[in-house]
RNA sequence: CGGGGUGUGGCGCAGUUGGUAGCGCGCGCGGUUUGGGACCGUGAGGCCGAAGGUUCGAGUCCUUUCACCCCGACCA
């Protein structure tokens, strides 16, 4: 990709309306545009961001077996009556419209009902359990107050998943498996050390916690107690003697910060398969409960914690596996650059290594302030003064230093 | 939803006791430049969030309303 055709432009100055840093770079940066309080378009390089954090999701989800689909995002009302969700008193956050005819929809902001309806056309024997599905999904839900760029939105994209176990052996194997999952996904996003995995309210299906993934931050709007050995922390809805006795956590041990809640997962026992009458037969021939659990992964919101989190004063510094390029391509110089430029550019698009090529006719200082702006993690400099050495400039964006490399050696760096 | 704040070219801002809108960035054109967001010249671009009202006259005063930000509440 050439900057001269990126209809996206890098601004100098932050917009008024935003004071959550990780919206302030990312509109700098035009990763992203905002097109109301709390919803935000992605554009050309914000989007690769956001679909490189999905494919993180999709490998680990997809590695304990999950099955990706595609729910919808209107909704019919009847499915929602038969667990007793309708109701504004009971989700007063639900977006919901209505057909021409008169017909109530809501629109999407959980699938439970949906997906276990969807499943109960084919799930009938213990022959067909246990299943993990899951999707990748605009959310909406109206929130009295959406802030922090993308850390609270009204429109947002997550991943959402649900299990179905036959017993609440079968239910905590998989709940487990999807804990690890989880916390090899931050892990593989470069935010593993500061995510805990923190016991929260379950709810009130269950008596059990339900498992947040909290994302160490200041601008984070949990509460939590954290455990640095042991790797566990809880939140401070939960926060009390009896319930650290139950996670085996001794109170002295913990230290008190804040968090971004950028996972949950939670047992959801047999409310909804229960409420929607699906069960399945036993070897026996008998009727059984199916036992389900909940995963989900704000993809949006992990796009602002990685933004806030990977930045500095000069701007983003994407890890390189979610950066929306691995290499961003200065050319300073004339004829001669140019040329060397273009080859190299050619050259790194043939060998697979995602570029972005600044053709511009700019200053040098202008492509380097944009290309640190932007994050991307590798900055290579073609200039008429290098040419003649046939030797290039390789500048990692964490380090900011730079070293003349061969071309044999910077090829070597960037394969 | 309660409290506080802000709305003026694409972005960031100024605008006095009411007198008919200005600066920086960006953008177009010409030129000089070319290793850390260059400089000179020139030009385009705004019914001042919206609707009412007061006044000879409103960006400025009054009323209503919409939007956005922050704090709080809320967040199956």
């Amino acid at each position: 990709m050439r900057v001269s055709q990126l209809f996206t432009k890098t601004s100098k100055t932050a917009p008024s309306d935003e004071v959550a840093k990780n919206a302030q770079l990312l509109i700098r940066a035009g990763f992203i545009h905002k097109e109301m309080a709390g919803v935000y378009a992605y554009l050309p390089l914000g989007l690769r961001v956001l679909e490189n954090i999905k494919k993180v999701v999709r490998e680990e989800m997809n590695g304990i077996g999950g099955q990706e689909v595609m729910m919808t995002a209107l909704q019919p009302k009847d499915i929602f009556e038969k667990t007793d969700r309708w109701d504004d008193a009971k989700v007063d956050n639900w977006f919901k419209t209505k057909l021409a005819n008169g017909t109530e929809l809501g629109l999407g902001l959980t699938h439970e009902e949906p997906i276990v309806d969807a499943l109960s056309a084919y799930v009938n024997s213990y022959k067909d359990l246990p299943i993990f599905v899951y999707q990748i999904q605009n959310k909406f839900r109206n929130e009295l107050r959406a802030k922090s760029g993308l850390l609270r939105g009204r429109e947002f994209v997550m991943k959402d998943m649900y299990s179905l176990a036959r017993s609440q052996e079968e239910h905590l194997e998989l709940y487990e498996r999807a804990a690890e999952a989880y916390h090899r996904v931050y892990e593989r996003l470069g935010i593993g050390d500061i995510t805990y995995r923190t016991a929260a309210d379950g709810g009130i299906f269950t008596k059990r916690f339900s498992d947040e993934f909290q994302t160490l931050s200041d601008i984070g709007e949990d509460t939590i107690y954290v455990d640095e050995e042991k790797r566990l922390a809880i939140n401070e809805e939960v926060y009390t003697d009896e319930n650290l006795a139950k996670l085996g956590l001794d109170k002295s041990k913990l230290v008190e910060k804040k968090g971004v809640e950028v996972g949950n997962i939670f047992p959801l026992e047999t409310k909804y398969t229960d409420a929607l009458d699906v069960y399945y037969t036993d070897e026996n021939g008998n009727k059984q409960q199916i036992i389900m659990g909940c995963y989900g992964i704000g993809i949006s919101r992990l796009m602002g914690v990685l933004a806030e989190h990977f930045s500095d004063d000069k701007g983003l510094v994407w890890p390189v596996d979610i950066a929306p390029v691995k290499v961003y391509l200065v050319r300073i110089g004339s004829e001669g650059a140019v040329k060397h430029a273009d080859e190299l550019y050619n050259e790194l698009i043939n060998k697979g290594v995602e570029v972005l090529y600044d053709d511009r006719d700019e200053r040098p200082g202008t492509k380097f302030a944009d290309s640190e702006l932007m994050g991307i993690p590798f900055r290579v400099t073609v200039s008429d003064r290098l040419i003649e050495s046939g030797k290039y400039e390789f500048t990692p964006r964490t380090t900011g230093t730079t070293e003349v490399l061969t071309r044999e050696d910077l090829l070597a760096k960037l394969g």
